[in-house]
Parts: structure tokens; C-alpha cells; sequence
RNA sequence: UCCCCAGUAGCUCAGUUGGUCAGAGCAUCCGACUGUUAAUCGGAGGGUCGUAGGUUCAAGUCCUACCUGGGGAGCCA
């Protein structure tokens, strides 16, 4: 028999809510055991009720003949009441041995109750102690340093702040697919494990059987070019890996990345959905996570300006700009993070700076007709000075000028072999752009890191847990 | 790779020109309290001051090296 069956938890654990399953042996079993078992986010819909809640206990307090516990399930908290002159002496006992992050099961009835964080409270009637925690959980309701919560990086996750950049992270995931979904592009997988191909920056290697060296891929980019030949409209949902040593708050080594690639779209094209695809996700989590903005007490009225179109300003008259500002930076420098932030001020929502000079970007960008020392390309600077969130552009489609583009960059042709068929059988005009998820998701809930962004941040120096 | 900053109790930190400098709050444990909200009140335990050298009558404090971490530059998303 399954897992379900063998006894190895306390039955109440697996039960699931009465009458999901109705019918079969395993629900009757756990229907005459115990009450509904909703989750604290239900509890609304469960006033006056019976009922289980399961979860951790994330704060304790009491008064001598009353004591308070609250639980946490992910979902919300609720408070647990105990009188002790209304539950049996063993509950009351059992109360005393309750710690930070005990996972219990408290059975009580639901009370609407504004005293009560979260809304709720349960009138305890009787509680199960399903996983004791020793008293040393480190986690504390207090500011730590953030070494320490890195270290602790799979308990800090159960905090609320961490939940709510959690559910935004997810919301924005959901949305980045629904956006390229509701407008027709395949979603394709890219590898990870790749032969040497790419961007110039460091790259992880790993052995690999008899073909050598492999690399894990920086970027889907030149395998979304191929899709979008076979496909049109296509996107990539992947992580991405850079062996760059960048201690900053704006990089990882590993991170997620969303690139679309499509067929026909030339660089005004491309950034004209770069805006709608922007604004598309920060309205999403306007309209839909209001309750995760505010624990992250998030000013949300610098997210509602964020809509498209947004300011272009080229590369050219941006270096003139900043020279008016007071900065060093020449024509033909790429521009710092300290430049960026100079641009963008005063602007209500993202900026694109487009036509960089073909030096400092990468070999596969398009040459720009109406200025030949530049590229057809862009990058979106998202607002308060939280730097580039994407960077784009239209691809070189001419095969001639791209074999020379490698050559220049002293790149080994022949790894680009099947790259170059892309223009030698049916070349076309072809755009794309890389938008990077943790960066995106800190800007939208306003944090001055990255790293709480991901679940488990790989940074350059930490690979644990 | 370079520049800057920090390592003192489980956590967050204070510690004066080198001389009661081994301290506080929180957490933990014991006690009190029938509506608490990071509860409150009383009490207790808890530290090789990152490591190794050096200067000095005397080093948490000054010097050197190293270790660990943080911020930034470069590079990028």
C-alpha cells in the first residue's frame, strides 16, 4: 500500500478536508476522527464552527489563567485561546510546552475577533503537539544581521515578510506565462547544460563524459533564436548561471530569467513589448497582492505610475545628458551603475536607454543603419535607482556581418556552427530581450537586496543551504 | 581582482585618551498575572572579546598578518 496507508504519521495529519474525497474508505475514516481541517485562510467561512488547524506556533504569551498561542500554516496566522478554567488540565499543561515553531494541531471554535492578529482566533477546546521544537530555534521576532539569516536560510522562509516576497515572486511567474500565453508565443525549454556558447562573462564548467567541458548556460538566447525561426513567437522561463565574482546587491550566480525571442519584430517592436510586458506584471501584483505590498510596506503609488510607453532616450543624447549632470562618462563607455541611476531620476517609470556603441555590447546585436557605431539595442532601467532589469535588442541577421562580429571578438567559430545556419537557411529579422526575475521581483516589492528574492540565493560566497 | 567596513553572550549591540570593561536589551530557565498583540513585572544562568603574533607594568581597545562576512567598483539581468 502507499504511504497514505502505512501508519507512518498520526492519522489527522493526512486527513483530508471532509468530503474532498468523498466515497472512499481512507475520507469516512478521517471524517469520523476529526472536524474540517481548514486552512487559516479559510476561517472566515468557518465562524462559529468546530474545527482543526494545523500548523506552527510562532508566538506564545500568558497571562496566568489565559494564554494565547499563534499559529502559522503559510496562508495567514490565527490566534489560539486557552482558558484554563475551560480546558481539560492535560491541554492546559500541554500549553506550557509549547515553543517557537512547534508544529501543532488545535481543535476550537472559530471566532470573528479584531483583537486578534489575523482577525480570527480559535477557542481552544484541544491541542495535539505533533513536532516539539527545542527552545533554541534561533529565529527571533527582532532584527538580526543578515549573515545570520543567510545561515539560517531555510528557517528565515517562515517569516511573514519572506512569505509575502514569496507570493509576489509567484504572482509575477504566473503572470510573465499568462502574458506570453494570452498573445499567442510558445513557452521553450533552452538547455542548461551547454557546450561553450554564450556571453563573455565567467561560466561555471562541470565534466562532461567524453564530449569534455560543459558549461551551464548564461543566457537561452541563441537557442530561443532558433526556436523563433521554427516557431515565431517564442519565450524562455529558465535560471542562469554567472561565475562572475559580483558582490552586490543587484547580482546572484544564479538567477531566473525570462527571454522572448520573436520572428519579425525589430527593436522598436521589441521595446514597445518590453513596456506592455512591464506594465502588464506590475499591475498584475497591483491588482492581486495589495495584502504582500503592504507587509512589505511597499509605496505603492511609485508602482501605479508604471505604464507604457515609456521614455526612450539613445546612448548618445544620454552620455550628453549625464555629461550635463556633472558625470565623467565619454562616448563609447558603457554607463555605470552610478550613471543609470543620474538617468532615470525624475522619471515616473521605467527608462529605455537604446543604441549602445557596438563595443560595449554583446557580438550578436544589429548593426544601427543610421549610425553604424552603434547597435540596434536597448536596456529598461527600472525606476528608483534599482538599475537594468532588461536588457534587448534586434539580432545581426546578415550572415556575412555576424562571421566577421565573432572574428572580431576573437569568439571560436566553430562553436557558433548552428548559430550561423540561423542566417544561412532563411535569415530573418528577428528581435528578443532578457528580463531578469530577481530583479524585477526586489524593484516591485521595494527591497534593497536581491538575495531575499529566491528562495535559496546562490551567491559568490555562499553555497549553503 | 581592487577599494571601504565589520567580527564582544543564542540574537542585536554598547564598551570613552589603553587602567572595575566582561555590560545592556531580547531569547532561555524559575516565579506572578483572566484579553495578550515583539505583553508586562520580579529573579537566575549564560562570553577563550574572529585566529595568531607583537607593543606595553597593563590590550576588547594600539600594530601586523590571516580567517569570515558585508557594502561598492568592474561585469552584467
Amino acid at each position: 500500500m502507499p504511504i497514505a496507508a502505512s501508519g507512518r504519521g498520526p492519522a489527522v495529519w493526512r486527513a483530508p478536508r471532509a468530503g474532498r474525497f468523498g466515497g472512499s474508505l481512507r475520507s469516512r475514516r478521517s471524517i469520523a476522527f476529526s472536524p474540517m481541517t481548514p486552512r487559516i485562510s479559510e476561517l472566515g467561512a468557518h465562524v462559529g464552527q468546530r474545527v482543526t488547524v494545523r500548523g506552527w506556533v510562532t508566538h506564545v504569551r500568558s497571562s496566568g489563567k489565559i494564554a494565547f498561542a499563534v499559529l502559522r500554516d503559510g496562508t495567514g496566522i490565527a490566534q489560539a485561546v486557552f482558558v484554563k478554567s475551560q480546558v481539560p488540565g492535560e491541554v492546559w499543561e500541554r500549553f506550557g510546552t509549547l515553543t517557537l515553531e512547534t508544529s501543532v494541531s488545535v481543535t476550537g471554535e472559530v471566532r470573528a475577533e479584531p483583537r486578534a492578529p489575523g482577525g480570527y482566533e480559535l477557542g481552544v477546546a484541544a491541542l495535539e503537539v505533533i513536532g516539539a521544537s527545542p527552545t533554541d530555534y534561533p529565529i527571533q521576532p527582532k532584527e538580526h544581521g543578515i549573515d545570520f539569516l543567510l545561515d539560517h536560510r531555510h528557517l528565515w522562509l517562515r517569516s511573514a515578510r519572506q512569505r509575502a516576497i514569496a507570493a509576489v515572486r509567484s504572482e509575477l511567474e504566473q503572470a510573465v506565462h499568462d502574458f506570453f500565453y494570452e498573445r499567442g508565443f510558445l513557452r521553450v525549454d533552452t538547455p542548461i547544460l551547454t557546450a561553450a556558447i554564450g556571453e563573455r562573462s565567467g561560466l561555471f564548467s562541470t565534466e562532461y563524459f567524453e564530449e569534455g567541458t560543459a558549461y551551464l548556460a548564461q543566457t537561452g538566447q541563441l537557442y530561443g533564436e532558433a526556436a523563433a525561426a521554427a516557431f515565431g513567437k517564442i519565450y524562455t522561463f529558465g535560471p542562469t548561471f554567472r561565475a562572475e565574482k559580483s558582490k552586490t546587491r543587484r547580482h546572484l550566480t544564479e538567477f531566473w530569467m525570462i527571454e522572448p525571442e520573436v520572428a519579425w519584430y525589430d527593436s522598436n517592436d521589441n521595446m514597445r513589448l518590453q513596456e506592455d510586458f512591464v506594465s502588464f506584471l506590475v499591475a498584475r501584483v497591483l491588482e492581486r497582492r495589495q495584502a504582500e505590498l503592504k507587509e512589505l510596506e511597499r509605496d505603492v503609488s511609485k508602482l501605479e505610475t508604471v505604464k507604457a510607453p515609456f521614455p526612450r532616450i539613445n546612448y548618445t543624447d544620454a552620455v550628453a545628458i549625464l555629461q550635463g549632470k556633472g558625470s565623467a562618462v565619454q562616448w563609447g563607455d558603457d554607463l555605470g551603475a552610478e550613471d543609470e541611476a543620474l538617468l532615470v531620476e525624475g522619471y515616473d517609470r521605467p527608462v529605455f536607454v537604446t543604441n549602445y556603441p557596438k563595443e560595449a555590447k554583446a557580438f550578436y546585436m544589429k548593426e544601427n543603419p543610421d549610425d553604424p557605431r552603434t547597435v540596434l539595442c536597448d536596456d529598461c532601467l527600472a525606476p528608483e535607482g534599482y538599475g537594468e532589469i532588461i536588457g534587448g535588442s534586434q539580432r545581426e541577421d546578415d550572415y556575412d556581418r555576424i562571421v566577421q562580429r565573432i572574428k572580431d571578438e576573437g569568439l571560436p567559430m566553430d562553436a557558433y556552427g548552428w548559430y550561423l545556419d540561423l542566417r544561412k537557411y532563411g535569415t530573418f529579422t528577428h528581435s528578443g530581450f532578457g528580463l531578469g526575475l530577481e530583479r524585477t521581483v526586489a524593484w516591485i516589492c521595494g527591497l534593497q537586496h536581491i538575495r531575499e528574492v529566491i528562495a535559496f540565493p546562490r551567491m559568490m560566497y555562499r553555497l549553503r543551504p
